[in-house]
DNA sequence: AAATATTTTCAAAATATTTTGAAAGTTCAA
DNA sequence: TTGAACTTTCAAAATATTTTGAAAATATTT
């Protein structure tokens, strides 16, 4: 395979997949298409390469930034703004499990928090099937919460090396 | 808060997350409402405590069950099929990743292996950038693999006690 | 086997999301 | 300050997804 038709394949997947976790398709092929080019690129090299408007790139780059995915650069001499993704893979996945756990896990924890506090009967049927649902959901929220916090301090390293040693 | 009020938030927070994770609002939704129902309901119940048309249950239920989220439970002496959720949600989790692994991640895999095989010279600068993206977020996804597979093979227990103490 | 109850299907309608592109806004050099 | 280069905005258009509901299929009872 040649490298256009695998930088293709790559784009194309990357925005097939980053759908299903919380990106939405054209965000992802930006960010794929960012992160195999050596060099920074400028809205214009994206509308080209991905073939699409220019408001799509910008509101696109503008969400990766704010996900923390992509950066501005000024180059010394040069008028356009210039942008460039983070290629450290494991930076990546914990900036992203950073953004979603902001974004679903904490409000979700916070809710659940407020809904076991209902009133009523706990020998009722409906009530104890309720509040063991929603505590149970809580409680495995609340382990997933420390576990990802502790991937998202620990380092690549530790992670690809150490962890899986303790795993057998 | 009352139980009402409670199952209706519960409900529509539930289908609101599921978007974020590969299910779509209404089958959220249905499962919402079937895991914190202490008895199993028929499609008209369905129907009627969400508002949806009869397809809109029918084919929903049908994902969940293929998802392995709900099952079909027929009552004795009843005509009417009626559907049950998994209730422990430790089970409800690991089936959760165990779908998503095998409809996304292990695809991935596959595509990626395939582009790392790309021809050219690897002093070239976009194809050793290619290379190295694709190959590190190749050892990162077979090391989520890894670790989600020894995830699904652990008991709750396991998970919830032991996995926390090793990690400090 | 006919009548009835229940489930499934799927084309069309409704809704939601994404994309476009031109106009407005901004920045910067001359 | 002017004007060219570049960026941002956002209403409308295009696309994609979800939902409906009535008809077809299936299952059960009489």
């Amino acid at each position: 395979m040649k490298l256009a038709e695998a930088k293709q394949q790559f784009i194309s997947s990357w925005g097939a997949f980053g759908t299903h976790w919380g990106i939405n398709r054209t965000m992802a092929q930006i960010h794929a298409l960012l992160m195999i080019s050596p060099d920074p690129m400028t809205q214009d090299d994206l509308m080209e390469q991905l073939n699409i408007s220019r408001g799509n790139v910008n509101m696109n780059i503008r969400e990766l930034i704010t996900w923390g995915l992509v950066d501005r650069v000024i180059l010394p001499g040069e008028r356009r703004e210039y942008f460039t993704a983070e290629k450290d893979i494991w930076k990546v996945a914990t900036q992203i499990i950073k953004e979603r756990k902001k974004r679903e896990l904490d409000p979700m924890l916070k809710l659940l928090s407020q809904l076991e506090k209902i009133e009523g009967d706990k020998k009722n049927k409906e009530i104890k099937q309720f509040v063991d649902t929603v505590s149970s959901i809580k409680k495995l929220g609340l382990q997933a919460d420390k576990t990802l916090d502790i991937m998202i301090k620990a380092d690549e390293n530790w992670f690809l090396g150490g962890l899986m040693k303790l795993f057998k």
